[in-house]
RNA sequence: GUACCCGUAGCUCAGCUGGAUAGAGCGUUGGCUUGCGGAGCCAAAGGCCGCAGGUUCGAAUCCUGCCGGGUACACCA
C-alpha cells in the first residue's frame, strides 16, 4: 500500500511540476491522518515557490487523482501532505499482508553468508557470546525474510595462545600431560572446569616468563598437532578431548537458545593453512610486508592500524587466519553478501585485515558487511574482559534471568525466560552497549519479552471463546481504526528490520502494536458486541501479527502461558 | 597521543538518509475497575537532546571544536 502510494504521488509530482523526486511516506501521528509526505517542503527550494503554495496544488491533484484510495488530503503545518485512507482501503490492505509471508525483496536471489557467534573451544563462553548469538540468529532470521539464501557460520579458534594457555593450565591442573585424568571431571563441570585453566593460562602468561615461554611452545605444538594429524600423543588426546567438550557444550547451549541451527562451524584450524599461504603470496606481491621478523600489513599509511598477520616464529595470528577464513567463504559459497557480526571492538581490526584483501579479491571484500554490536553489562554495569577474567559469563545472564522469574511472582515457563533474554537484548538498537536487567526483562508489565507473551496469549484466549465468523466490515469506529492502522504498519516496521538489519525496529513495533490493542480491547468489548465478527477479525490479526513479529525475534507465542 | 563508537527525562531505551508540540517503559503522584486474562486503561509531574559554534526556511538528527565515557592501536583473539 505504501509503495503503491509513494509511487502514485512521485508521478503526480512528475506530472504537475515536470519534477523528479524519491517520495517517501511517513507515519504520522494519528490526527494528521494515514500517511504524510514532505514533498512541498523540499520542492520548494527547487521550484522557488512556498512550501504551502506547492502543498495545495498537491492537495487538489492527488485528491482527484487517489480518490479510490484517499479519504482527505489535508495540509499542515509548515507545509505537509497528509493522506487519509478510506477505511475499505485500510481493510484492503489488513487483508493482503494477513497470514501472508511477507518478503521485502531487499535479498532476493542472493546467496548470503552469515556469521555470528563464534565461541572459542577451551574457553569460557562470556555474556558477549550469548549477545551475538542471539543478535546474529535474528539477523539470519531477517535476511530470510527478506528473500535471502542464508547460509549460517560458526567460526572458532580452536588454535592459537588463547588456546595454548588453556593447554597450559589443563596440563598443570592434571599434574602432567595425562589425559587418563580427565575424565574424573564430571560432565556437567567441564565448561566451567576449562574456563578456570583459561583464566590459570592466562595469569600466568602474563606474570611469568618460564610459564610465557611455555605458553609459547604448546601454541607451536598446538599447531604441529594439526599439520601433523595427531590424535595419539598425550598432548594430543588432551587436546581432542577438551575441544570436544567445547564443541558438545556449544552445541547444548544452542539448542537452549532455540536459535536456528548453523549451516557449519569453521574452526580456524581449517582455514589457517590457506590464510597463511594466501598471506606469504601475497607477501612476494606487496601486500603485506616483513618488519622485525613478521610479516605485516602497513595499515598506518592508509589510516588504520599496522598489523601483525605472521609473526617472527612463523605462526599465523588471527589476522592471517581472517584471510584463510575470508577466502574459505568467498571460494565455497561465491556469495553475493556476507555478513559478519562481531563486537565493536573488532572494528577497526576487521578494517585492516578486510583493506588488506580488497588489494586481492577485491568484490569478496565489496561485498562483505561488518556489523558491530555494543557489549552486554549486567545491571551494575560491570566490564568485561574474558582476558582477565572477570567476565560475565553467558550462564550468569541466564541464571539471572531463572532468579528472577522465580522472584517475579508469576509463573514462568521456560520459554518465558528465553524470551526475557531475548528481548531484552534485541529491543536496543545494536551497536550500543546493552544493560541487562533481569527484573526488568522478566516482568510481566513494560516492555519485556513476557509482556508480549501475554499480551498474545490474552488475545487468544479472546478468540477461543467463539468460533463464529470472523471478518472484517467495510468500516472502522475510531478505536477500532486505531488498531487496525497500526496493523496496517506491520509490513513496513518489518521492512526497515531487513534494510538496516535492525531487529530493534520490530521490538518497538510490536510493543506499540500491543499498546494499541489494549486500549482498543479497554474500551471495545469483543464477545457480545454488535461488531463482534468484525472485532473478532481484528483480534485475530493482531494475534497473527504478533505471533509472526515475535517468530521474527525467535521469540515463542505460545497460547496460554 | 592517534583512530573508531557513544553522550536524549531520576533509571533503561526509541527517535538520527534534517521537517509538525522530542517519544516509550520503569520509578513517582492521582484516578478508573462487581464483565471478554486489570499482567490493563486514563491522567499528571519530570528534558538548555553533553557544551559551544556553523550549514539550513528548518538541526536531537549534518559539519567543526571542546568536555565526558568506552574501545582499539605490532607479533593475543
Amino acid at each position: 500500500m505504501k509503495r503503491e502510494l509513494e509511487q502514485a504521488i512521485q508521478a503526480v509530482i512528475k506530472g504537475v511540476f515536470a519534477v523528479d523526486v524519491a517520495v517517501e511516506l511517513t507515519r504520522p501521528e494519528e490526527k494528521f491522518g494515514d500517511f504524510a509526505t514532505n514533498a512541498a517542503l523540499q520542492l520548494a527550494k527547487v521550484l522557488g515557490k512556498q512550501p504551502r503554495e506547492i502543498a495545495a496544488e498537491l492537495q487538489a491533484v492527488l485528491g482527484e487523482k487517489l480518490k479510490e484510495y484517499i479519504a482527505d488530503v489535508s495540509i499542515a503545518g509548515p507545509g505537509f501532505v497528509n493522506l487519509k485512507l478510506h477505511d475499505s482501503a485500510l481493510k484492503d490492505s489488513l487483508e493482503k499482508s494477513r497470514g501472508n509471508k511477507i518478503h521485502t525483496g531487499r535479498f532476493t536471489g542472493q546467496k548470503v553468508l552469515v556469521e555470528y557467534s563464534d565461541p572459542n573451544p577451551l574457553k569460557p563462553l562470556h555474556a558477549g557470546h550469548l549477545y551475538t548469538t542471539l543478535v546474529g540468529d535474528v539477523i539470519a532470521r531477517l535476511v530470510a525474510q527478506g528473500g535471502g539464501e542464508v547460509i549460517r557460520l560458526n567460526y572458532g579458534g580452536d588454535v592459537g595462545l588463547h588456546v595454548a594457555r588453556s593447554m597450559w593450565g589443563i596440563i598443570k591442573e592434571l599434574g602432567g600431560e595425562h589425559p587418563d585424568k580427565l575424565q574424573e571431571i564430571p560432565a556437567e563441570d567441564r565448561p566451567s572446569w576449562l574456563g578456570a585453566r583459561y583464566v590459570e593460562g592466562t595469569s600466568a602468561y602474563e606474570d611469568n616468563e618460564q610459564s610465557k615461554q611455555e605458553i609459547i611452545e604448546n601454541n607451536r605444538r598446538v599447531y604441529d598437532l594439526h599439520t601433523n594429524n595427531d590424535h595419539e600423543s598425550p598432548f594430543a588426546q588432551i587436546y581432542w578431548t577438551c575441544r570436544q567438550w567445547s564443541y558438545d557444550y556449544f552445541r547444548v547451549l544452542y539448542e537452549q537458545l532455540q536459535i536456528i541451527p548453523f549451516d557449519r562451524f569453521i574452526p580456524e584450524s581449517e582455514v589457517t593453512e590457506l590464510g597463511l599461504k594466501t598471506v606469504r603470496e601475497q607477501l612476494e606481491k606487496g601486500v603485506y610486508k616483513e618488519s622485525d621478523g613478521a610479516v605485516i600489513y602497513d595499515g598506518e599509511s592508509r589510516g588504520l592500524h599496522t598489523r601483525v598477520f605472521i609473526n617472527s616464529k612463523g605462526l599465523p595470528t588471527y589476522e592471517a587466519k581472517e584471510v584463510g577464513l575470508n577466502l574459505t567463504k568467498w571460494r565455497d559459497y561465491n556469495f553475493d553478501q556476507s555478513i559478519v557480526i562481531t563486537a565493536s571492538e573488532q572494528d577497526q581490526y576487521m578494517q585492516v585485515v578486510l583493506r588488506s584483501i580488497s588489494e586481492f579479491e577485491r568484490t569478496a571484500v565489496e561485498r562483505t558487511k561488518h556489523i558491530n554490536h555494543g557489549v552486554v553489562k549486567l545491571q551494575g554495569g560491570v566490564k568485561m574482559s574474558s582476558r582477565k577474567g572477570n567476565t560475565i559469563a553467558a550462564l550468569e545472564i541466564i541464571e539471572a534471568a531463572r532468579k528472577a522469574a522465580a522472584e517475579s511472582g508469576y509463573e514462568t515457563a521456560e520459554h518465558t525466560v528465553l524470551a526475557a533474554i531475548k528481548y531484552a537484548l534485541l529491543r536496543v538498537r545494536i551497536g550500543s552497549d546493552v544493560v541487562y536487567d533481569p527484573k526488568e526483562s522478566i516482568a510481566l508489565e513494560g516492555n519485556s519479552g513476557p509482556y508480549l507473551q501475554y499480551a498474545h496469549a490474552r488475545a487468544r484466549s479472546i478468540l477461543a471463546k467463539d468460533t463464529g465468523e470472523t471478518k472484517l466490515s467495510e468500516d472502522f469506529e475510531p478505536g477500532e481504526r486505531t488498531l487496525a492502522r497500526k496493523l496496517s504498519e506491520y509490513p513496513d516496521a518489518v521492512d526497515k528490520a531487513v534494510n538496516d538489519l535492525m531487529p530493534h525496529h520490530i521490538c518497538g513495533y510490536l510493543y506499540e502494536l500491543a499498546q494499541s490493542f489494549n486500549v482498543f480491547y479497554e474500551h471495545n468489548r469483543v464477545i457480545g458486541s454488535e461488531r463482534q465478527n468484525h472485532r473478532l477479525a481484528l483480534t485475530s490479526a493482531y494475534a497473527d501479527t504478533l505471533k509472526q513479529g515475535l517468530g521474527l525475534l525467535g521469540i515463542t507465542a505460545p497460547d496460554s502461558m
